[in-house]
DNA sequence: ATATAATCATTCGTACCCAAACGAAATATA
DNA sequence: TATATTTCGTTTGGGTACGAATGATTATAT
């Protein structure tokens, strides 16, 4: 799958190129540009490929998918925290949960002892949904991987998880 | 800026750790879930945080400050390129430019040659703009990637780039 | 020259997305 | 035991977001 160690710098893109250039002529051009805006950029083609030739099919929006993956993933959630874990805000939530609840692959249980509190279950049909959706997705997200060496593949996955958890606590700082 | 070269691997987050094992309960791990979920949660936390404390005090929103970046770097652009270089919809940019244009950031003018075309144009407000709205969210980025080593950061820059690169390359393969 | 086809941006219908306002229910205060 | 206060999910309103249909304009064929 890895390729081996020894390979040349790729290129950047002419977007990525004319961004510079342009930014240098302003005073204001710094690498991590070329970190995170290229991450914006493959995220951005990785989600419109699977809603287009994975969850179209299924009737599933991204983000449909990302709340069904969060229920397979912890089983039965309030809608607070599945918000939370989805990455979206609650209000948002409410109207995903008719879309899903409406293909049968999840609904929402009375709290026992809080009748203000709302628990999402995910149904048989979620769950079957989720191992033919997850193992097409994954198809994809190793397509994006694959030209990947393995030291390059090992310290992005290292990367990624630090940038995630720097970004974590800035964020946590600013909401305390 | 860049932090010396020994450090230990970062921790996979309780999400990132609880996804592993479920996935291994259902066979479906894969390393690569590795890399591109966690891309997705760092540009996930990184536009909200800049919807929220950059883009909204400009009455900005996330693809709107995406329209006025490619406008600033490419200039005058017709809106079929606009679209695709913001990685929109044409029919998303007409509302995000009736937006852009109420602010008077940029405006839509006749094509000289051909009547139905529409070129759009940055303005001074919107030029003015960029310059204090760009240095802002570049200081988000500069946060993201602060807590790399200079290996991981220059790995990094090339993984992205290569990963983009096999992306572009399989989308294109799709739509030919 | 006139009909047909190709090519534009926009409109339409449906769904997503958020903050703020809302109403119901649980808890705290008196 | 009233009555605030807090804490829930939902509704509302403005703004994306997409594909498909639309209408206007240009290019091409006959």
């Amino acid at each position: 799958m890895d390729k081996p160690v020894n390979k040349s710098h790729p290129k950047a893109t002419s977007a990525e190129e004319k961004a510079k250039q342009h930014l240098i002529s302003v005073g204001l051009y710094g690498r991590s540009v070329s970190i995170i805006s290229n991450a914006f950029r493959l995220t951005s083609i990785i989600r419109s490929y699977a809603e287009k030739h994975v969850f179209k099919e299924f009737n599933l929006s991204f983000s449909g998918f990302v709340v069904m993956w969060v229920l397979w993933v912890w089983g039965d959630l309030e809608t607070a925290k599945l918000a939370k874990n989805a990455g979206i805000a609650k209000s948002t939530l409410t109207g995903i949960l008719i879309t899903l609840e409406k293909h049968g692959y999840c609904q929402r249980l009375a709290h026992p002892n809080d009748a203000r509190r709302v628990v999402v279950h995910i149904n048989k049909a979620g769950e079957e949904l989720m191992e033919k959706v997850f193992s097409k997705y994954h198809e994809i997200e190793d397509v994006a991987v694959s030209d990947l060496t393995s030291d390059e593949f090992e310290t992005t996955i290292d990367s990624l998880r630090t940038m995630l958890h720097t970004m974590e606590e800035f964020n946590n700082k600013g909401n305390s």
